[in-house]
DNA sequence: AATTTTTTTCCTGGTT
DNA sequence: CAACCAGGAAAAAAAT
C-alpha cells in the first residue's frame, strides 16, 4: 500500500466548469449517492477501471456537471488505488470537482448512509447586488490563474506543478459542502475578474500585488453573501484579512487606507505564477 | 469524533 | 465625526 497512486496526478487542467453555466440552476440533487447504489457493487475497492470510470461519469452526471472538464486521465486506476487517493489528491486530480468526487468515493467507502447537500456547489449565482461568480475555486495553491472558471478563454498556461507533498490517510466521513474559497481568494477572484468587478476592489500595483477597496462595505456585503452572512461588514472582514498578515499570504501596507498587498503565500494573484 | 485552521464577533484604543 | 487600522479574546464555522 506505499503505492500512492497520485503520480498520474498533474495535469494543467484547463477546464471551463463553472459559475456561468447552463447546468444547476436550482437545487440540484439533494439525495445521496447511496439511495441509489451503482449499477455495480458498492464496494469501490473491487472497482475495475471501467467502473471507476463509470462511476466518474455518473457523479459528474448526477452533478451536472460537464464530464469533459474532467481530466479522466488523471483517474486512470482501478478501484483499489482510487480508494487510496486522499482529499488532496481529489482537488489535484480533478480541481472542484474534486470535491464531490471525494465526497462521493467517500461515502461509498464507509457504506455510504449519509447524502451530502452539494446544494449550493454554487450558490445561486449572482442576485441582484453584484454580479460576481461564486466560482468554486480549486484551493489555489496547485492551480494557477488559467482556471478562470468563466472565461471563454482558456489559457493553455501548461501550469508548474509545484504539487505539495501530502500524507496518505484514510477516509473520513465529511458532510458540508465544500467552500472552496478563502477570504484571500474571494478577494483575488474579484481582482481577476474586471469585468464582472463592478469596482470594487482596483489593483493599485499589479505587479506588486498592492490592491485598494474601492466599495469597502459592497464587498463586505459580496462576502457575507457567499457565507449566506448577511451581517458581513467591512469591519469584520478587515479583521480576517489582518489575521492574513501573519500568515503573510497579505503584507501589511500601512498609511494608504483600504489598501492591501498579496504576501508570499498568496497564489494565484498575478499572471505568470512563479 | 476529535483536532486544527479560518472566519466571525466584539471590543478597546489609536489614526486619518 | 466618520471611516479605518491594530490586535486581543473568544466563539463559531469549516476543513481534514
Amino acid at each position: 500500500m506505499s503505492i500512492t497512486p497520485s503520480a498520474t496526478l498533474e495535469s494543467p487542467l484547463t477546464s471551463t466548469w463553472g459559475p456561468t453555466n447552463p447546468y444547476h440552476d436550482g437545487p440540484l440533487v439533494t439525495s445521496g449517492y447511496a439511495s441509489r447504489l451503482w449499477p455495480h457493487d458498492s464496494q469501490p475497492h473491487f472497482w475495475s477501471k471501467y467502473q471507476v470510470w463509470e462511476w466518474l461519469q455518473q457523479v459528474m452526471d448526477i452533478h451536472q456537471i460537464d464530464a469533459s472538464s474532467l481530466p479522466f486521465q488523471n483517474f486512470d486506476m482501478d478501484g483499489h488505488q482510487l480508494c487510496s487517493l486522499n482529499y488532496h489528491d481529489f482537488i489535484r486530480a480533478a480541481g472542484s470537482v474534486g470535491h464531490i468526487l471525494y465526497n462521493s468515493i467517500t461515502e461509498l467507502k464507509s457504506g455510504g448512509q449519509y447524502h451530502l447537500d452539494i446544494g449550493q456547489l454554487e450558490l445561486k449565482h449572482e442576485t441582484d447586488l453584484c454580479p460576481f461568480p461564486d466560482v468554486s475555486y480549486p484551493p489555489g495553491e496547485i492551480y494557477d490563474p488559467s482556471v478562470q472558471s468563466l472565461a471563454p478563454n482558456i489559457s493553455p498556461t501548461p501550469s508548474s506543478p509545484e504539487i505539495k507533498r501530502s500524507f496518505s490517510r484514510g477516509h473520513q466521513v465529511k458532510k458540508h459542502n465544500p467552500r472552496g474559497t478563502h477570504l484571500w481568494e474571494f478577494i483575488r477572484d474579484i481582482l481577476l475578474n474586471p469585468e464582472r468587478n463592478p469596482g470594487l476592489i482596483k489593483w493599485e500595483d499589479r505587479t506588486e500585488g498592492v490592491f485598494r477597496f474601492l466599495k469597502s462595505e459592497a464587498v463586505a456585503q459580496l462576502w457575507g453573501k457567499k457565507k449566506n452572512n448577511s451581517s458581513m461588514t467591512y469591519e469584520k472582514l478587515s479583521r480576517a484579512m489582518r489575521y492574513y498578515y501573519k500568515r503573510e499570504i497579505l503584507e501589511r501596507v500601512d498609511g494608504r487606507r483600504l489598501v492591501y498587498k498579496f504576501g508570499r503565500n498568496a497564489r494565484g494573484w498575478r499572471d505568470a505564477e512563479k
